[in-house]
Order: structure tokens, then sequence, then C-alpha cells
DNA sequence: TTGTAGGCGTTATCAT
DNA sequence: ATGATAACGCCTACAA
């Protein structure tokens, strides 16, 4: 059963290959309905399907797109990666789903790669790092797919004016903490991401602004930087146990963060939320299986993803260049204590 | 800045296409060391790359591969396809995540649209359906793609034959109730994926296996199925919880149903481990973080994946025709107690 | 050691 | 309404 080209349908169908195409491609060249017919008939009996190869050697772009992740494994970018790979499947595309390890340079090798195959689309899914030579070349990759009439949207900030599905980092920052203060807390602590990256930087901004906005004192005591692991966060809580210092609260800057840190607290004998209350922005699907559930802010990834998606398939050039913030709501469960 | 091709290259070097090639290639046809320099060094100018539409076009295989996975937001998924993605990488190949979100037809629509791309090899994430509709079209396409020269690998059973790389599920079965046994549990229930997946139900005989090993009484009470996500493993606890049954252990198939069980357990007021102990199958990166962390078997996923790749990049057909099976081995933690 | 030419499977332009 | 033909960019006999 070897592969099937147009020209086994036309010798078939006894038409030219130029009719196969034309029926296939529904162009507005005229074609009678018998031979229209025919030519479905043979192609339905020899189960014909172009190659996608050779149509996109001829045309200039792919039915593919891409997302690019630094960490797969993880929920949250698990989550991206369904709505982008099911939104695109309804667009009969396939999606390359290129895995960085947090890696800047593997990042810009995927980028080569991805210009050889001249995918359709790029989704940056990661938030931009803030180092000069990595944004410098990066930024390069861009202009370079843009020119040639490629997509390429972002689902976190990466420093540097592009397009973007996103939600309001620094918003939700100010949002779980002033969450915490409402409930009366005025010690609040927080578990930061990496500050070389963008989201985990305009998050904790919002933290700060929030205290400040609320007269509320700034300790640099109070913050505690990892990565986005559950590990970071069980470290990183254990390092301001460690300190010299008080809260009632603590903020994290994703639910991974969160996770680590109920563990840490659960060896101390710490109770959530009655020694501690717990915030954190994600609402990844085991939010609600943590011991206690986790109140935390739902990020749309999904939904984030699907929507990169639909953009980058949209001739819409208005849609596209419109640029989009997610609203995010709190996840209200059971890690936050009202103190009075 | 528009896209280069090999002729571009070629008439700036003063060669032919044909020359250029060969030097990119590397092919044994002789080309002098100067001419190769004078390329090199335009290839290099003019910052050429290859365009791989082109390539597979020509060849008759490409150099992406694909994974099918049922939801890639699953941790179990995503372990394994960060193992995927980034020993492809490792090779310069691309890989297509085809997520199914569980429905067969997805899947078979996929293998479609991979076909059509013409893809070097398909790794197959899921444990096959016992569903005869699915599993005959299955092995037509496993087929076809056999046919042409295409690899496929599973890394979970099909309930037909072929070529994997896969743990012993039904051992890893027999493994956990061994543990509970072992440490004198007697009364051991069991929450299983679905029955018409391979997987969970090799998993299932190991368990009924071991019990009879042990003489020990088999009770369809003891059973509970459920779907592979947390809630399912909640609302699967619930149900056992309600049956007049009594049990001082559980087995659970996979680690998401033992989170959700962990809740159920909790609210119901059930202590981990001391009035019940908790094992299963997985060892996600999360074990670690529940309450209290979970024992739980280490499947090798990331490796899995890794191996699975090299397989199908392998030219060695004896690698790719051997029958893969990891060792598994249990991650002790703290779910569960010895009992007198 | 180098180059010429044909073809991979499509689509699009131009005739008929 | 239909068909011949030239690309798209690459690889590889076959010649020179």
């Amino acid at each position: 059963m070897a592969r099937i080209s147009m020209e086994d349908v036309a010798e078939r169908a006894g038409v030219s290959i130029t009719t196969v195409s034309r029926v296939l491609n529904n162009t507005n060249h005229p074609v009678s309905e018998k031979t229209r017919k025919k030519v479905m008939k043979v192609i339905q009996e020899l189960d014909y399907k172009p190659d996608i190869s050779a149509q996109s050697l001829r045309q200039s772009f792919n039915n593919i797109i891409a997302l690019i992740t630094r960490d797969i494994s993880d929920p949250y970018f698990g989550e991206m990666a369904r709505g982008v790979t099911e939104t695109a499947n309804k667009y009969g595309i396939l999606t390359f789903v290129c895995n960085t390890g947090r890696n800047p340079e593997n990042e810009i090798q995927y980028h080569e790669l991805l210009w050889q195959h001249r995918v359709r689309g790029i989704i940056l899914g990661g938030g931009g790092l803030n180092l000069e030579a990595y944004k410098i070349k990066l930024q390069e990759q861009m202009n370079r797919y843009k020119d040639n009439g490629h997509k390429i949207v972002s689902l976190a900030p990466q420093g540097f004016d592009m397009d973007y599905v996103m939600i309001d980092n620094r918003g939700t920052g100010e949002l779980i903490t002033d969450y915490l203060i409402a409930r009366g807390h005025t010690s609040i602590a927080y578990i930061s991401g990496p500050q070389n990256t963008y989201t985990a930087f305009d998050r904790l901004e919002g933290y700060k602004l929030c205290l400040k906005k609320h007269n509320l004192p700034y300790d640099d005591l109070m913050i505690a930087y990892s990565d986005n692991s559950w590990k970071g966060g069980y470290e990183a809580a254990n390092i301001l146990l460690d300190r010299s210092i008080k809260f009632t609260g603590i903020c994290c800057g994703n639910d991974n963060l969160a996770v680590g840190a109920l563990r840490a607290f659960k060896e101390r004998g710490l109770a959530v939320p009655e020694d501690v209350s717990v915030i954190s922005i994600g609402d990844l699907p085991n939010a609600n299986y943590t011991a206690p559930p986790l109140t935390t802010v739902r990020v749309p990834l999904y939904e984030m993803g699907a929507k990169a998606v639909n953009i980058i398939m949209s001739d819409d050039t208005q849609e596209y260049n419109a640029n989009i913030i997610f609203k995010t709501v709190i996840s209200e469960r059971q890690s936050v204590s009202n103190i009075k």
C-alpha cells in the first residue's frame, strides 16, 4: 500500500491533475458537477490525502504551529498546551511542542528549526527573560518571522513590544495581596519566582504596590525567591521560617510554590489557615486537592492558549494586532483565614 | 530578509547547487577543501538553513515525530512528553504533540494527519482501548505506517502485537498489593482506572492475582472504578466508604486517583496512614508534596519517552524489534503503615 | 572534482 | 470546463 498522489487519482478518474487539485481545493475555477463527483469518488476509493510537505513547499506556509514551553511536565504549561493543541486540532493543524527545559539557548535553537519548518505561527508560552543577549537574539527571530508573514503570539510578558494574550500580572499580584489585607492580615510574606522573568517580577511588583497603597511597611526579609517548582516553594518557605520575621499570611507567585510551602508549614507544625494563610496564582487543576484546598487566582491558561491559536489562524489583521488581557478572579477555597 | 535557498548560496559562492548540497550533507562524493571552505563561508554569511518541506518531499520521510497523548495537562503525559521532546531535540527533530482528550475518534483523525505529514515515527502515549472497532481501525493505520517504513512505538499495552517500551503493569499491580500485605494488611480495597483500557485492566489483574497468591478473599465490593483523574479518585473513594465494607489499605491504579482519595479520607476524618494506608502507581513529581507524602511506584515515564525516541531514530532493526520492559520500584514515603 | 538534469507532489498561470 | 506546464527547494543519478 504505497503512497498515492494526485496523479494516481487523476489517472483513475480520467482527468488531469489540475482538475483534481481544483475539486480538492474548491477553487473558484469552474468544474462540472459530473467530473467533480467522479473525482470525489476516486478520492474516496483510493483514500487519497494530499501530501503536506509538497503543499507547504509550493505555498510558503505550513499548517503547523509551534508552542514553546519551559517545562511541559509542569501542569501550568500542560494546561496551556491542552488549549493550544485541542484548538489547533479543530482547524486541522498540528502543533510542535518545543520544550526548552528553561534553557534560553534551547529556545533560540528551536526558533532556527521552526524557521526551517516554515511554521505558520508560534506561541511563546513562557514569560521573557530579562537577559540582554537573549532578548536581542529573540527579537531578531521575531522580526524575521514577521517579515515573512508568520504570526507570533506571546502568553506572557516578553519585555518588548509584541502581540500577546495574557493576564495582568502586576494587577494579579495586587489582587492576592489585597485579598489577605482585606481579611485583616498586615504581615504578609511573599514567595516569588525568578526575578529575571517578567512574569514573576510583575507579580511581585503588584504585591509591593499594594502594600504601599495600604500604607503597610515593605520588608525585604519578607520576600524569598526561588524557581517555580514545588521544591523551590518548599525551600523558600523554610528560608522564610528561619528568618527572624513573623507573618500571618503569605502570597505565592504561583501554585507550585504554594504546594511546596504547604508542606513546609505542615512539617513545622503550622496549621493552614489557622496559623498562616496561603494564597497563590494559577488555580491549576490540583489546587482543589491540596490540604487544605488552595485559595488561588484562576489563570485561564486553556482559554489563553485557544485564543492564541485563533489569532494565528485568523486573517483579520485587526484582531491579530489587538493585545488581549484576560481577567483573573480568585477561586476561594480554604487556605485563607480571617483574622481580627 | 526573504528566505534564501541553495541557489542563492551557490550563486554567491560561484559553484553549482549540487556542490552546495554535497558540502551540506557531507556526502562521500569528493569536494575539494577549497570549495568546501568557500561554500561553508557563504552559508554562514547568508545564514542559510535548508528548507525542511523540500527535504522531506524529496526524501520520503521527515524529521518529525509525533506523540499521542490523552491529556497533556495530566502530569503523567507531561512527564512522558518531556522525555520525548527533549530527546527528540537532541537529534534536532521536532515533536507533534497530539492530544486526543480521550476521544478515540480524535486519535484516528490524528493518524490521518500524521500520515499526510509523513512523520518519521509515532509514539503512542496512552494505553489501548478495548473497543473492537477502534482497535481494528488503529491496527490498519499502524500497518500502513509500517509498510512505508515509519516506526511506531507504544508506551502502554495496546491489545495487539507491536513494538513497545513499557512497564509490567500486571506485575506492578501485584507489587503494590504485595507491599500492603507484607505490612499486615488483609483487607485491601482498590481504585481502578477505566476497565476498557488495558493499562488499568492489567494493574487490577495484578491485584487479584496477588490476593489469590496469598489466599486472601477477593470481593467485588472492594473495587471502585473511575477515570484517571483527581476527581475520579475522590469520588471512587467516597463510593467505597459508603459501602458496607472495611479496609485498612487501598491500592490506587495511579497517583491521581490516590490524590483524590487522600482528600476524601481527610474529609471523612480518616487519617492516612494511621486509619488507612494508601499506595499507588506513578510517582509523579508531586507525590512528594501530598499530605502525607505518597508511597508509590516510580514509573520512569521520562526514560520511557526518551527510549522510544532513540528506537525511532535508530537504524538498528534489531533494537527496534526488541520489546522493552522497564523495571518498577516502590518509592517509600509516608502513606503506608505497618499493622500487626 | 565539478556540474546538469530529473523528479518528489503540489498549486497556479496560462493556454485551449 | 479542462489541461499542459512551470515553479517551490532539495537530492541524486549520471555526465563531463
